[in-house]
DNA sequence: CGATGATATATCGGCTGCCGATATATATCG
DNA sequence: CGATATATATCGGCAGCCGATATATCATCG
């Protein structure tokens, strides 16, 4: 079945929750800290994606607690969300290595605007081979 | 500036015209192979893709053919699309890496589901600091 | 010769999902 | 007392993805 991607939130919020369970808040901040602030998660998206993740069986309540007269509501992986993510993950590197990979190989003719101005326009090059090297 | 995280169909697209200028039908397949037909990029998403890219200065036009009776628009990466494209693909493997790292951390007490059976609750587990392994 | 399918372009409406704004409540700090 | 941090949650707007649809040419098969 091998399953669709993720949305970019649900895998920054499973991420977030890998290591150990958190609270929505907690998510927030952690999600923050992760990327030293470039990424953000914003409020507004983090309890949809919540409603999603658990009707989805990836994450689950694990429990509440009320510290110093706050409510947080901790929230775990479940083995399928592990799973889920970790498949993310893979998929996400492959993404990039292969992007990678392209860029390099289109850098061959060091002409990476303008393409040396073709002959009487015609014969399309066609398609140069060797090096594939895909997503998976 | 750092410029925010693009689209996924548009990374898509970026890979796909790394190597080499392409048509849109082109794209459809290219991105199909590359993930050995795992990931799809639907015709109903590429031209509003091509045109925001086009409109961000990310890819342009190439040139057109008309091949066998058909039209051929190509277009190819800016050097400012090959940036993107690259500093995108830094981010994702930045992200796949610290899921995983996580992943593994979190498996350390090999209780992924159920944590075990809490004694009379409380005192939350604080934080386990130590290896963060950002994205960045 | 007509049907089917691949090639190739493009549009549109609907649904999902992200985000800013907003609301509520408590604890801390100045 | 007011501002800031912690912590939850909802809502409306907008961007973006996708299925369906339309149009046209060429090759293949019956």
């Amino acid at each position: 079945m091998t399953a669709k991607s993720m949305t970019r939130a649900a895998f920054l919020v499973l991420t977030a929750l890998a290591d150990q369970p958190r609270h929505g808040y907690g998510i927030l901040r952690e999600v923050g800290e992760l990327s030293d602030g470039e990424v953000q998660l914003r409020v507004g998206t983090l309890y949809g994606v919540l409603d999603r993740l658990t009707a989805d069986g990836l994450i689950v309540l694990d429990r509440e607690e009320v510290q110093q007269g706050r409510l947080r509501r901790y929230y775990r992986l479940t083995d399928e969300g592990v799973a889920a993510l970790d498949a993310e993950a893979e998929r996400m590197a492959a993404g990039a290595g292969a992007a990678k990979r392209r860029i390099a190989a289109g850098r061959r003719t060091g002409a990476p605007s303008r393409p040396a101005a073709e002959g009487p326009a015609g014969l399309e090059p066609p398609t140069p081979p060797g090096l594939a090297g895909g997503f998976a």
